[in-house]
DNA sequence: GAGCAATATACTTTAAGGCGTATTTATTGA
DNA sequence: TCAATAAATACGCCTTAAAGTATATTGCTC
């Protein structure tokens, strides 16, 4: 199972639900990437283009991973419309 | 085929193979990109940490996505090659 | 080794990420 | 209902990614 990122709310969304599905709070991610838990709410809501370190940081406290994908054109894409 | 990218070291060489691959300049890149040669050079040596909209902009000029995957720390799996 | 194409550096300016801290606004549970 | 907890906002400050532009270097091919 994998996410495709394409905007700031992709991320936001992703890491939300993977935060939820391990019963963490924003404080407890933040501390453990060593950021704010203001920085985790605003990157959850895609209110912010975060750099690519600390997005790192951030999967990593939630145990997961980035990934560089071939672009699939096949089959219908939602996040397009 | 997907590259787990944990450093902006793991993007820059990600970035470069797939460049490379499809026989592109970095200043074509760059201008699919709407960026700079200069930063798609700092990018491929890893020189800056770039913004997350900035990377997921030269992957899409190079039809790559980014993703977000579960961690393995199993190490090398075979079952997905 | 000349000459050209591609990549790497340089410098200044601008925009914005991230921090610390604090407070406000949900959300939840007893 | 009302505390207690979690999440969202606020503000001043510092740092830095990225821009535009220019130049220096490297790499290639003849």
């Amino acid at each position: 199972m994998s996410k495709i990122i394409r905007s700031n709310r992709d991320l936001g969304a992703a890491i939300r639900l993977a935060r939820k599905q391990q019963n963490l709070r924003q404080v407890d991610v933040a501390r453990k990437a060593s950021v704010r838990q203001a920085l985790v709410s605003d990157i959850e809501n895609g209110a912010t283009t975060a750099r690519l370190d600390t997005v790192m940081r951030v999967l990593s406290a939630l145990d997961l991973d980035l990934a560089v994908v071939p672009r699939r054109t096949t089959g219908f894409d939602p996040t397009e419309y």
